[in-house]
DNA sequence: TTAATCCTTCCATCCACAGGAAGGTCAACC
DNA sequence: GGTTGACCTTCCTGTGGATGGAAGGATTAA
């Protein structure tokens, strides 16, 4: 299987598992003797599993992590709920930082009557004046 | 006032504000006979003005902005708040996909007992086999 | 005097690719 | 046989927003 062939199956675009190869992440079964790269089933189910794990926020690192644990024949499930709670946790709090941000910004943008008076509630706030 | 004494003041690392001045963001006054960047408290308010807006999730550009009104004594109010909104609803949108991550993930998580089984739904998921 | 600190410019690095140039390869069609 | 067009290769550059470090000049305190 070419790598365009790779890339559809995969769902992943064509330089993203080119990419992937270059990084030693997924590297394609061998070579064609033409040079193309030669991807067989294994690699398509690696690069679907990286795909899915990248949609869920793991790190490239963490999904080397990841597929080491899943082609590891003897792996350990606690490993990988270890990553999975951590990457929740994670979520967890950027979640809050960004809630806060949104609580901020809200409270400046009700301050604000949004006329084109020269007066604002909002640069003022950015700017660290007293607001309230 | 030298660069250190700026970035102390406005909080900011000295890099930073080194690289404000490259991308002109925020310029200093001028240059001293020696070469040094020369800053002055309009500066500082300036880079104090675009590190809170930085920690707000304004990207640089959008600081540009801000900057731009911030100065402009004829500015509109309303452009700010329209900025703003922006922002508050960019952050609601990330939100929003976060907690779906966090609550796909917590189901994966839910279904793995975490011991040292080498069937682990966790990665079962990832890898896209039915998991329920 | 000398050591420490501060300043300058320039270059490299991070993440996870994306875009594009220059050129080789392959299948189909006229 | 020629030509188009799709596909593949490598290599280089750019993204955002800095950060780290090297090499070298300036300033300052002891």
């Amino acid at each position: 299987m070419n790598i365009g062939t790779a890339a559809c199956e995969s769902g992943l675009p064509t330089k993203t598992v080119r990419y992937y190869a270059d990084i030693d992440l997924v590297a394609p079964q061998g070579r064609a003797s033409n040079g193309y790269r030669a991807y067989g089933p294994g690699e398509i189910r690696r690069l679907q599993f990286v795909r899915r794990a990248r949609a869920f926020g793991f790190s490239v690192e963490e999904c080397r992590e990841l597929l080491g644990l899943y082609t590891d024949r003897n792996r350990a499930s606690a490993d990988v709920k270890r990553l999975t709670l951590q990457r929740i946790a994670r979520l967890e709090t950027q979640m809050a930082e960004l809630a806060a941000l949104r609580d901020d910004l809200i409270r400046l943008a009700d301050a604000c009557k949004g006329d084109g008076a020269p007066d604002c509630p909002i640069l003022n706030g950015l700017a660290g004046t007293k607001t309230s």
